[in-house]
DNA sequence: TCAGCTTAGCGTATCATCTACGCTAACGAA
DNA sequence: TTCGTTAGCGTAGATGATACGCTAAGCTGA
């Protein structure tokens, strides 16, 4: 029995939500995808996503839909792009809001989830088959990401909160693809002044441990009211 | 008699199109607002827009309004964000998919329609207050266009298809709200290689006229391809 | 026809920033 | 104590951004 009727026909409006995490282990950048049970595309790989609730704001659906299907909560989520080619879904007229979401490896582990049998991490450069017009949305949304992170201080949402220099130019190198000098790169980081220094060094490495530190939000905040860009 | 009928609520999905102009002579950024005459907001100004048809891209939506609307067809047209505050349309629960337009000033005069009675150019420094979310997604949109004009050449969008070097720079100055050097500007412009030099002459000028220029979208590809940046 | 005004359009010197590259010191392991 | 590895600093040269002065073209009005 349908409940709700309209004079005109209405899309379906979903949010899916892509969410990239890093693996400084691997070097590399990873996807967090699911295996559909339901048709269509059943046994496909998919981003997390599903329809929004009526009164429930688009964000707030991403971040629902986030946590319910993978467990992460709490993490960077920003709105990416809308899609609504009426023939991307099979089902007939549904609409996508598309999120992505940057995850630090202390917010969900980036190995542990790798064999379970219903959320998984990909590295981006080898993905299976996706459903939908997944394919496409995760383009976007590296595309983005690889963008913003050269004029926005994004990239210290996909690292532990206390990091050494050389595991934020790694990041910096395994999402730009790009090597970089490290002698540079700690001036450039350095002359931002966004990073606070903290007492504590790295433990368990078999060499010189490096020091730590932690991104300092007031600073950025200054920084950005100084009208200073990023710049990488 | 409802002739739709769904087992779960459904958005109403609407598109809104907030059209920026040129106006060289006034030195000002424009947008085009029409009054609206229906309720809700009845006798506010508006951002042109409306519903999104069964098996209508969004993209193609948005042309649509704006040339019902306004008669403005093939200009640039970009999505910029999708609005979906449950609270923000009194009639219910509407999802607005945002796009921004630039328009030159043949495509449409930025003067003539200034006393139309239905649409009518704002200056966007000094706007009426507006039906809906509209003046959050007109701020959206300004931001927008300010962040990509500094890295992307879409301000030859805003320009007629030839125009001198001081057009130009007026518009980044109008648009970005800054001084520029010529001089400097020139270098910059001429250094990017992406204008063509016309054999032609401004006209009716009462001092030096000053070459036409258009903008060469072959060179542009060629320097998109050699990886370059814009930058201003 | 000429003086005067306005804007077009070129060039250079200085300063800041980016890039390439060499070296020493710290620290764990053997 | 020696060896290997990475941390972390510094400097010279190239490249790009900024500041600024000047001449000439072309219209206007006397």
């Amino acid at each position: 029995m349908s409940k709700f009727s309209y004079d005109y026909e209405r899309p379906g409006l979903t949010v899916d939500c892509v969410i990239f995490g890093l693996d400084l282990e691997a070097e590399t950048l990873k996807v967090m995808l699911i295996e559909r049970d339901l048709e269509p595309f059943a046994g496909m790989w998919a981003v997390p996503g599903g329809f929004v609730r009526p009164g429930e704001a688009l964000e707030a659906a991403a971040a629902r839909e986030l946590r319910e299907e993978t467990g992460i909560a709490d993490v960077f989520l920003e709105q990416l792009y809308t899609f609504g080619d009426p023939k991307r879904d099979p089902r007939g007229w549904v609409v996508s809001v598309a999120y992505y979401a940057l995850v630090s490896p202390e917010k969900h582990s980036i190995r542990a989830a790798t064999d379970a049998r219903q959320a998984r991490w990909f590295p981006v450069d080898s993905l299976p088959r996706l459903a939908f017009d997944h394919a496409g949305i995760l383009g976007t949304a590296l595309e983005r990401v690889r963008g913003k992170l050269t004029y926005a201080p994004i990239g210290f949402e996909l690292l532990p909160r206390k990091f050494t220099i050389k595991q934020l130019q790694k990041l910096y190198e395994i999402v730009l693809g790009t090597a970089l000098d490290n002698r540079n790169f700690r001036k450039k980081i350095f002359g931002l002044d966004v990073l606070q220094e903290l007492d504590e060094m790295q433990k368990g490495v078999p060499h010189r441990a490096a020091r730590l530190y932690k991104f300092d939000e007031r600073k950025y905040r200054q920084l950005v009211k100084r009208g200073l860009s990023f710049g990488l």
